[in-house]
DNA sequence: CCCCAGCGTTTCTTTCTGGAACTTTCGTTT
DNA sequence: AAACGAAAGTTCCAGAAAGAAACGCTGGGG
C-alpha cells in the first residue's frame, strides 16, 4: 500500500491520516485552534517553509477540514478558518498537548518558574 | 525550524508531534491498539516498507512509547510491546478513528457491516 | 515611481520514501 | 549434513517530497 493509496483504506485511521498525517498538516492545525488563520501567521509559526504551507492550506481547504475566506475584496486577502469538521479534530490535538506535557518535557534547561 | 528541532519546540503538541507526527507511526501504533507486537505483522500489515517499519520502531523504542522484548531467545526473536505512555495515546488514535469513519466514508461501496 | 505588506510560486539542492533483494540466526526437512 | 524456510532486519538505488531562498503579483502610501 502506498501513502496515496490511504484514503481508502479500510481503516478510518487510516484514512483520517491520509489527510493529516503528514509532518506539518497537524502543526497547521495546531495554529488554527491557537487561532492563526492568515498565511502569513502561520509562516512566522516558525513551521515549514511557505511552499509546503501554501500546499498543505490548499489540501485541508479540498478536504473541508479548513475554509478560505476572502476577507478583504480591495487587496484581495484570504484567510482560513476553521469548518466544524475541523473542529472534530481538536481533542486529538488535545491530547497530544497533554501526553506532549506530560512525557516530553523540554530538555534546555528552561527557566520556567 | 527544521523538523528535527520540533523536540524542544516550546509547544508540547509540536514535541508529540516530532515522535508520532510522520507519515508511519500512528499507523504503527494503531497495529499496536490492535494487538499486534510482531515486526511481521505490521509489515504484513500493508503499511510501510520494511525499511521503514524497522526505523519506527526502533525510534519508538527509544522514546519510550513501545518496548522491545526477546520472547524467545533460541532464534533471538524479539516483538514490540506498548508501554504506559505508549498507551495514553490510544484516546487521540480513538478520535482520529471515530473522525474519520464520520467525514471519510469509503468511497469503493464497502461492504463493513 | 518606488517601497512595503500580503500571498503565494518557482527553482534548485538535499533528504526521505518505496520496492525488492540480501543477510543472519535457528529449527526443520531430506 | 546441506538445503530450506521463517523472523527480523539491512542494503541498494531510483524517484518523490522537503528545505531554502529568491521571484512574482496586487494594491496602498509617499
Amino acid at each position: 500500500m502506498k501513502w496515496s493509496e490511504l484514503n481508502d483504506n479500510w481503516c478510518p485511521v487510516a484514512r483520517t491520516l491520509s489527510i493529516v498525517g503528514d509532518r506539518w498538516t497537524l502543526l497547521i492545525l495546531r495554529d488554527c485552534y491557537l487561532g492563526k488563520t492568515k498565511f502569513e501567521e502561520f509562516a512566522a509559526s516558525g513551521g515549514m517553509t511557505r511552499h509546503l504551507l501554501a500546499d498543505r492550506l490548499k489540501r485541508l481547504v479540498e478536504v473541508g477540514v479548513l475554509e478560505r475566506r476572502a476577507y478583504c475584496t480591495a487587496p484581495k486577502r484570504f484567510d482560513y478558518v476553521l469548518t466544524a469538521k475541523g473542529e472534530e479534530l481538536r481533542p486529538a490535538l488535545a491530547i497530544m498537548k497533554e501526553w506532549g506535557k506530560k512525557h516530553l518535557p523540554v530538555r534546555r534547561t528552561a527557566v520556567e518558574g
